[in-house]
DNA sequence: AATGAATGAGAGTTCATTCAT
DNA sequence: AATGAATGAACTCTCATTCAT
């Protein structure tokens, strides 16, 4: 494989119009189609084109280099998170810990739809983890994971509500991960996000009553 | 339990074959440097044979390919994970959550000596994956786990009991990774285990005392 | 001697329109920049269109191809050195050794004003070489020298007067090339073209008082 | 890297030894057939292993890339041209001039029988002009004429022993180039090689009896 | 006329694995 | 047993040129 000696992984073009945002997106869908049919280690350039019914030139047109098609499928991942959590977290008409317990359960459920592109996406980690624009859609979602520990938490300190916050989106995106791939059905993804949401909400619980 | 050469990544000699046994571990060790030091994306039977002074010849003798040897390195780590879940979870002259406690700490500092490797051996987790041998090195460690929760909740449901081994075996792993990459010091990986350990604890203490 | 432009072919007797006119100069302008700050391997119609602010179709209105830039590039650089044979060598007012002196002078001069162009024009070549109008404008030159030849040596015979020409001809170029790739400042260069017109006035002398 | 075996431009006499030799003398020779009948812009790392008779990986055992390959083919040359220097140049059984007058015809006669190579080579140039190993064989030859001057030119200063020297080497080289390309047959070849010779001798003429 | 998206052959290079010695 | 030369498919990426709009 190709070292990311020039970390260039953002867009070529802008898409202007329809018809290059189409084409965009059809790149993109390719490569989760590969990603998740072929997996991470058949997944080349040429094979994206040709899934995309496009040229390989083409493909190059979009995007400077493999990685940075990885990276956005990985930042629109994301992103996709990232909304989970403000639409859930923020929503002041529940309680904080049954917010956290319907996230985990939201966040459960949407990895388990798409286990074979998330797997397949950690496996080409490599290749684009080292672009430093991938830090900043990470962030987004820790950012507001801290807003709700510091609603969720009044009585502990700052110190504590950052632990908390850094330990719970720690443990969400892995360990969602590994439930998702060893569930079999959707009654054991709950029953697993249960599981994590017990865990997360007694921890929490331990800090909100002390 | 596989008959699987024990030759673990802190190198320990081996008995049977006293000439293959040290060709093997050789290679391994050799294994285990270019890992750390280039990388997974690095990671090629020609560099590995060079680092072990070997001939790419002799290593396809003792290893039939190169998963097998990443296969290897992997199957060590766990059942280094395996002995120390065995060792600290099983000294009954502690109390239970104690143990557990000092188990996250252990785990923890190990994870962060070896950061270099242990991210290597993710990255390059897709060309071993697949074998099926895989299971059962986990299986033993999870096991212990399992074993430790039956102690230490006696009142809760058998079903209860292995769903809490899972959760935390699950978590235990990748998060003691994550957060092993994001300490730049011991003292800062001690914090982050007080904090996993905490919250195990509490998760644990809900089942025992309901 | 400096601006390509000013002296170029294509700017007095631009044919059909103004307009298209300064699409060629832009283009032109454009191919020089490219070949100057990026070399020969770099040099391609992409690169040239944009940087002269161009879409490659219309670049491909007006040059059949990539080769025929460069070919009315190095067709250009040759009307140069044949005006500047013409300005020197046919003035009457300075004797014939006199006259060669200052046209190599002049020559070193503006081949190092121009050094990469040049260079980069020369790694080119094998692109355009082929191409059959090459021949005529080096003719234009070599007919200016040869004419000189007659006057400088009217006692040497015809023959000798060819071989004169062309063989000062042929050391003109190269040599001059070389001496002003490895020239470090102007004074080196007039050094240098003081040692040539040394070699080649010596030598004329020696057919002149035969 | 492997210690390359040396072997000229012209595979005369090469002492087969090992086989790795024979390997490197058959991508050498491929080379040269590629470089000769295709051309620089078809000389590609895939056609040399093939007319070599060798897979393309073989190639890359024996050469780190396809400059690596240029270059070597262009050491050869210089080493070559070196030889004729010190042979000729050194004889002190002829009088220097005449000693100068034969090199340029041997040198002259040498590069017609190889335009082909030569010229493909002089294209390719930018392939390995940065190697910084190529000034070193330069040097060996120009050293060589810097003697000869010495010994020529022995009333002279040794600024103008050196410039007489720099001069000649420059210009033997791209102007016998040029000669040996335009010549249609060895009696043309020669007299060329007498004209550059006149103008040579000419020239030191003038510094002798200054 | 002008555009620039699309093409796809072709380039250089790597590497897991084999097998004659 | 041990070697390491040899293989060649596969990979990423480039670029001259065309052609629908």
């Amino acid at each position: 494989m190709n070292d990311l000696k020039k970390s260039r992984i953002t867009a070529r073009k802008m898409p202007k119009q329809a018809r290059s945002g189409a084409l965009v997106d059809a790149i993109l869908e390719a490569a989760i189609r590969v990603l998740a049919e072929e997996g991470a280690q058949r997944f080349t350039s040429a094979r994206v084109a040709e899934r995309a019914g496009v040229s390989v030139g083409s493909l190059y047109q979009y995007f400077p280099n493999k990685a940075a098609i990885l990276f956005k499928l990985q930042s629109d991942e994301w992103r996709q998170t990232s909304d989970l959590l403000q639409d859930i977290l923020k929503d002041r008409s529940l309680a904080p810990l049954e917010r956290l317990r319907r996230l985990v359960r939201a966040f459960l459920r949407s990895e388990f739809e798409e286990v074979a592109i998330r797997t397949a996406l950690n496996d080409a980690a490599p290749l684009y983890r080292n672009a430093p624009e991938a830090q900043d859609d990470r962030e987004t979602g820790a950012q507001t994971m801290r807003e709700f520990m510091r609603e969720a938490l009044p009585v502990a300190s700052e110190a504590e509500q950052l632990m908390a916050a850094e330990l719970i989106m720690t443990t969400l995106g892995p360990v969602g991960k590994r439930f998702s791939e060893a569930a079999k059905s959707l009654a054991e993804v709950d029953a697993y996000a249960e599981a994590m949401a017990d865990m997360f909400c007694r921890y929490l619980e331990g800090d909100l009553t002390k």
